[in-house]
DNA sequence: TTACAAAACTAACGCATATTAGTTTTTAAG
DNA sequence: CTTAAAAACTAATATGCGTTAGTTTTGTAA
């Protein structure tokens, strides 16, 4: 009866991926429905399967492509030739721009990828540490160069990471603060601390 | 057949929740089933019946335990005469602390409470807010008396309460790093900075 | 040993799920 | 107008879920 309905620049599988992000995010992979995707796109749930194959392949879609993103954005800066500071400084604000620009996906790429099946699952967790790895050795090399403190660099990715990651509670909370002032502070706090 | 063994020191029920709080942090709140639950306790779905009410009883039960947990720790900081910034440090260790000692039911609840049920959800939602409220309180007269940076203390909030969340990828990552080691440099990141 | 309660069991209900099969409607091109 | 493919539908299948009812076993105290 109803037809999916596409923005201009997206097809009509790109349309239930981003609905389905959407699901995700709200109701965690395992509680949200294709019964429920389906009525958001004004439309029967078997219908959904003449763009997608299966639900479990919209879920990879979604972490496979953030995943990409970041794992590309990372490689530009490892190859620029900014001091450490700045390569730390560059990533911190992708990610800050990232998940408030792509929230549904982002979100859904952080927290629902270990319902993935395998081999998708073991294959995110691999990039996951690689991710991870690629960014201690960057700040290896930082305080090799004495640019920055000789915490455990693995601490300090992690603080890194994990501040980042929750501006998924900052997302809906419409407090008096733009997003440039937010991601300002964000990294002043994470280089140089909150002690005057 | 099998009864369900618990510990010298905790009741049958709160072997129950402990391991109804590992199960719903691995697998997630709707994915994690009773018959799982049940087996892992030794025993077929219904018994458990013999000792909770329902699946989400449990879910509120781990909710509500730590948010209580938490809440008193910051009345007594928030009585202390200390100086704001050691205010500051010790919520940040008592976090990390607990996180770390707790490490199933912290999770649960920093991650499953929105399959919480009403009227408990919006009671957690509310609980949490008001956390967040109060640490924006310290952090503001923390600014006020020139001990702390003067960014939005929103942000600052946020970064702190996010990068200890963080802590759950830490566990079970066997980095060569102490829990004291990854309290204090967590604690000097979030405070000092990583800039030299 | 008897008696009672705690705690386990089996069987089953009602419901929701993802997905498939088969069919009909809609859309667009020749 | 005809035709063929794209995209929707209805109906149904198999599976798993939380939970209840009713019964049997186990443990404990009189």
């Amino acid at each position: 009866m109803a037809k999916i309905k596409s923005g201009n620049n997206s097809t009509k599988k790109e349309t239930v991926i981003e609905q389905a992000a959407f699901l995700f995010k709200t109701k965690g992979y395992p509680a949200a429905s294709m019964r429920e995707l389906a009525i958001a796109l004004g439309v029967e749930a078997p219908s959904l399967y003449n763009y997608i194959g299966s639900k479990s392949e919209l879920l990879q879609t979604i972490c496979f492509n953030v995943a990409s993103e970041f794992s590309v954005n990372l490689g530009r800066v490892e190859n620029s030739l900014e001091a450490t500071i700045a390569k730390v400084e560059s990533i911190i604000r992708f990610h800050i721009q990232t998940m408030l620009s792509r929230f549904n996906e982002v979100y859904v790429a952080n927290h629902e990828w270990k319902h993935l099946e395998e081999p998708y699952f073991s294959e995110f967790l691999h990039f996951r540490r690689d991710y991870e790895k690629r960014l201690v050795i960057l700040i290896e090399a930082g305080i090799e160069k004495k640019e920055i403190k000789n915490l455990h660099p693995y601490v300090t990715v992690l603080t890194i990471l994990s501040a980042v990651r929750g501006l998924e509670f900052w997302h809906g909370h419409k407090k008096n603060v733009t997003a440039q002032e937010l991601e300002n502070d964000m990294v002043n706090h994470l280089l140089h601390g909150i002690v005057k």
